[in-house]
DNA sequence: ATTTCGTTATAGATTATATCTATCACTAAA
DNA sequence: TTTAGTGATAGATATAATCTATAACGAAAT
């Protein structure tokens, strides 16, 4: 990829037109030039080359062997050439290519299949490379371009990035079936008094929230038994080793089986996470990403308003939960 | 093939190159430029295409998705170019490609085999494309481009042509079995009193030599019963029809059935064949087909000097027979 | 806090080069 | 002999690529 300095697309342009039109002057009429350029680029090109491409004669020209066989290779590239440039005038558009999405793992299994179809089906060309991780390297990855977007849990404190805040997804309780709860109507605060409460590790951004409401409500979080994720958090809740807060689209995806598990709201209390689609304040895409914020929240509030709300208040960057 | 004013090949080398190293100031650096010559020819590059191709912080760049994409197709661009590049270098050494050569129907089958394998070991990478014509078709094919050489028979009278004679052809008598003449060890002019001689049509270059000698030795020509080709004289003579003059090449080629036919010289007589490498004045490859021409005597020296012979005298293009 | 180093962008001068106009030299055909 | 067609050449001009010097900003170290 070095020493190309002998030619530009433009000579192999012009070569490709005077082999063709069989004369420099047709060809320069219909590139629109004058035949001394063409007859001047040509020249250039052959003595850079230090190949003749043609033998000029008084009534014409020919291709010399050399000029033939050099032919084929000008017009790959020239068709190579035209097709990067009809790439280009797609892409211009907006809206078209391959977009690195990082998500949280807590999140993206159970809100990107209710999205990603309606997306797909308004922006044909758009194709999204999902990516998961943890909420901090998430936003270190967004910041030093590993990802063009997240999808991600506030709070983000960087202020080189720029949150559209997307939804509040409530924590739903879960019981296991035989728990002494599990048949009430309706459950307040007070219920959850000596309960004992799982949580999910510590690095998890909701792992305070939690502990913060048990500490309020008077009940005990275990620390020696926290969930690697929500999965085995839900088993841990199956088989009764205590009740555990999970997210209102994991329950909705992950259980299905009433029998297993019984979800319910607590009267009284709000815990919640709220989510964001967030990028860099530099991109030049910005205003495609904040359009697209908007339509996934229009998704949101047609297929999910029954699990989860608007954020109400604009909050900014600082939105903690 | 019309528009491609957008971008050239360098800013599609500064912009590989940009993306490779991450950084504006490295590039410019592996390119030998300055990072204000690659800020501004990337900036032109994105205006013209309507695409940012890079988004810049303070800390560095990162490729847009968009970018990204281009990248591929600014890498295969290179990539054609590149060997357009790499097939020029080869090229410009000379000797390598595809010339179209026109040979004469009655030489080229018989003389082209026993040149051609030694020409492809000199020359691994000269193709020739072998196409045959009647001597006043190669001439004007020739002339007027169809052709880059011509291996022919002399005369040649254009003076735009430029005629590298090759080696004189002795034209032996062919005589059915059962001739009166066939056991013969010595032929002379005079046994040929009164024969009848078949000639090949008359718009073959040694049909009039072969009426000219039987006038002077007293045979007759069968103007009736012309050959189409060399073949059909043979058959013609096999049948008994008459005797004919075969070029010593076609009959060394043609004639391995020693009971079919008796060829032979005749003594005191000297009929031959001229045949020259021809091209175009204006052909910029004139010393390389020179050097050509040169080989194929070497090789028709060595290996043909029983049936052919050097042209001694140098008679210019008005060389006649 | 301040300095230092690393990043890209910008302005203006300079250099390189692509292009045009006008003309020449030659050929072929009228 | 003239006319129309071919490509080449010289010199002027316009365009564009490049460089130098500097600005503006961020991150990290002092």
């Amino acid at each position: 990829m070095d020493v190309l300095n002998n030619f530009s697309l433009k000579q192999l342009q012009y070569f490709a037109a005077i082999a063709e039109y069989g004369s420099f002057r047709q060809a320069a009429f219909r590139l629109n030039i004058t035949q001394p350029t063409l007859s001047n680029q040509v020249g250039v090109m052959e003595k850079a080359l230090k190949i003749q491409l043609f033998e000029r004669t008084r009534k014409g020209i020919n291709t010399t062997p050399q000029g033939r066989e050099l032919l084929l290779s000008a017009r790959r590239v020239l068709e190579e050439a035209q097709g990067f440039n009809t790439q280009a005038a797609l892409l211009s558009g907006g809206g078209i290519g391959t977009y690195r999405l990082g998500v949280t793992p807590t999140l993206g299994p159970y809100l990107l299949p209710h999205i990603l179809s309606t997306i797909h089906s308004t922006h044909t060309d758009l194709k999204l490379y999902v990516r998961e991780n943890a909420p901090s390297d998430l936003e270190t990855g967004l910041i030093n371009g590993q990802h063009d977007l997240i999808l991600t849990t506030l709070p983000i404190m960087s202020n080189e990035l720029i949150v559209a805040p997307l939804f509040r997804e409530p924590l739903k309780l879960a019981l296991p079936q035989d728990h002494r709860l599990a048949n009430k109507t309706r459950i307040t605060r007070s219920d959850l008094l000596g309960e004992l409460v799982l949580t999910i590790g510590e690095h998890h951004l909701f792992h305070r929230q939690i502990t913060e409401l048990c500490e309020q409500v008077g009940a005990q979080t275990r620390r020696d038994y926290e969930g690697t994720s929500l999965d085995t958090l839900r088993q841990m809740v199956v088989m009764g080793m205590g009740i555990a807060f999970l997210p209102a689209l994991y329950a909705k995806s992950e259980i299905r089986d009433k029998e297993e598990l019984r979800v319910t709201e607590v009267e009284g209390i709000s815990v919640a996470r709220n989510h964001a689609l967030v990028w860099r304040n530099t991109s030049p895409l910005a205003s495609f990403y904040k359009r697209l914020s908007e339509e996934i929240k229009v998704i949101i509030e047609t297929k999910l308003s029954s699990e989860v709300f608007p954020i109400s208040v604009n909050l900014g960057n600082k939105l903690t939960n």
